[in-house]
DNA sequence: TCTAATCCCATTGACGCCCATAGTGCCCCA
DNA sequence: TGGGGCACTATGGGCGTCAATGGGATTAGA
């Protein structure tokens, strides 16, 4: 299965490492990729991972998406300006930069969820934050289809 | 027969496993698969699981769907991270994982409840408690219909 | 030279893979 | 028609492998 799709949390260690989930790992190694590309959310605390090749693919997205996108020089500026890669060691680690701290506002442990194509970064709280907030906004907007 | 129908309880093993009934094992496995995916009910403590099937179905009604709408990234992340899949061993059993538990309320024993495209998984007592409000709402639905 | 990143190895706990057994329903044959 | 045996399900458990984590040693960079 070669999607990312659920999500679990890791610590990080007294050097400040953490363990990409081998479930996630493997589908990036299985691309032939060792490097991790993550991009800071526009919309959320939390930041978008994948293999390299998900820059492209940002690229494209916002390319043909963001109708208030200014110029392409914004875009590319956002993507590479933004954005960071991130070395796995030979045991499948990545090292917590301030980088990713700053925005996500991590400390001690790492929530890695799924996103089909790529998987996100979050501090546990936030991600369970975020999470009962969309349950309770899908839940309501069933509400209203029912009603 | 391909649907999922009916419900049965089974037991929790010490090392955390529990057997798929058969019927429904049978269903996904003719299907060509070995694994599962579930997906936490958004107004039920209960979750909804199919093959892996199910979540492409989602994800194309998900594509067809306006991609600025916020509900559009509520329902992807919905269905990637708040989702998961669950291996299937070779005896057709699944490690009832704190994913689920967690949901459900699951602690000894886990009640399979058929649906006719997928099936559900319940905490015994909440199922029972779901069932007994289901039958009292329809009969309280009919009273009103027929005076 | 001192700090920080990288490489390598050790531990432990969980999980996958395998086989065993008891209970149950079904079929077939006497 | 009734009994024996076959097939299969649910459940239990042994064992090896692998993931997550910790930490020492070595290298590179400031």
């Amino acid at each position: 299965m070669n999607r990312f799709l659920g999500h679990m949390t890791n610590r990080i260690d007294a050097k400040g490492r953490v363990s990409v989930p081998a479930q996630f790992r493997l589908i990036v190694q299985a691309a032939g990729h060792t490097e991790l590309y993550a991009l800071r959310s526009l919309h959320l605390p939390a930041l978008d991972v994948g293999g390299p090749e998900l820059l492209t693919r940002f690229d494209k997205t916002l390319e043909s998406a963001d109708p208030f996108a200014e110029t392409a020089d914004d875009m590319s500026f956002y993507l590479h300006a933004d954005g960071s890669f991130l070395k796995m060691d030979a045991d499948g680690r990545i090292t917590v930069t301030d980088f990713l701290r700053e925005h996500t506002g991590i400390s001690t442990d790492v929530t890695f969820a799924g996103a089909n194509t790529h998987f996100q970064i979050w501090q546990p709280e936030q991600f369970e934050a975020h999470r009962s907030r969309v349950r309770t906004r899908l839940a309501e907007k069933r509400r209203q289809e029912t009603d």
